[in-house]
DNA sequence: ATCCAGGCAGATG
DNA sequence: CATCTGCATGGA
């Protein structure tokens, strides 16, 4: 036990170790955060979070405790799993990111987010989605924007999409908006990862990483990987063997997180 | 400047 | 099934 909810708006988190707001937040999960005086703020489809960083424990208040005991998944232990990557090749980058946890994100919100990801920079996708948010989310209760919801997201066209700056996956977008009107995210969620990435694999704009991403970051497939440019430079630099195993098994999604965490980290330190 | 970014769709061997 | 090409756009 990690962590304590106090009240319906309020999550105390007792063991840093395992939570460690700024590597959740800055190993490319989301994309809806801002720093703040003390700490951060966090905005998960139309709920908020405001994280309050303290020495030995942090305050998590909210606008819904229950759903973020669960956004946070701050009913698992993440010392169990650290446990179990042995590989050599991610001891450093354990050290670096140990208290990344992986998120239970919002099954529209991903598929939106990463379909605008791919073939694109971090900086500025991010800020074409919280363009997106700002423009067709509504206002909480915090004052920032919610991710729009899929009715809301129906309003949006080929044009709009372009105008916030998402190119030519503008016309994948308008399609994926119409395939997630008709999916079910409770039905996916009963369904075996092949299976699983099968559906996901006929939403437009939505190839093999993308689909890696939802399994991993909406369906908390923590056993899948998503493979992008930055984990490809970093395996190839591993002999053979190291390659097997450094994604592989029950944990490889969350191995790949603490890389990607690692890679980001090293690329900050260089600028 | 010009290369590239958490790849993908569509076309072609 | 595997490989190839074009792609909007702004950040570095």
């Amino acid at each position: 036990m990690i962590a304590k909810i106090i009240d319906a708006y309020t999550i105390c988190v007792e063991d840093l170790s395992q939570f460690d707001p700024y590597a959740i937040l800055h190993s490319g999960q989301v994309f809806r955060y801002w720093q703040t005086e003390d700490g951060w703020l966090v905005i998960s489809a139309c709920h908020w979070a405001r994280i309050k960083t303290g020495i030995k424990s942090l305050i998590i208040q909210c606008d819904d405790a229950e759903y973020f005991y669960h956004y946070f998944d701050l009913s698992t232990d993440y010392q169990n799993i650290k446990n179990e990557l042995t590989a050599i090749k991610l001891q450093k980058a354990l050290q670096c990111g140990g208290g990344i946890r992986i998120l239970h994100g919002n099954f529209n919100e991903t598929v939106l987010s990463f379909i605008i990801s791919a073939n694109n920079n971090i900086k500025r996708f991010t800020k074409t989605i919280n363009q997106l948010c700002e423009e067709y989310g509504r206002t909480t209760q915090c004052g920032f924007h919610a991710f729009p919801d899929i009715v809301e997201c129906t309003s949006i066209n080929e044009q709009d999409f372009k105008r916030l700056g998402c190119g030519y996956r503008a016309s994948y977008l308008v399609k994926a908006v119409q395939q997630l009107n008709k999916l079910n995210y409770e039905q996916l969620k009963k369904l075996p990862n092949e299976e699983l990435r099968r559906e996901l694999l006929k939403i437009c704009g939505v190839g093999p990483k993308v689909a890696a991403c939802i399994m991993l970051f909406a369906f908390h497939r923590l056993n899948v990987a998503p493979v992008d440019t930055w984990i490809k430079k970093a395996i190839a630099q591993l002999n053979p063997t190291e390659k097997e195993n450094i994604l592989h098994g029950q944990y490889a999604g969350v191995a790949q997180q603490y890389i990607f965490y690692y890679l980001q980290h090293l690329r900050r330190e260089v600028l």
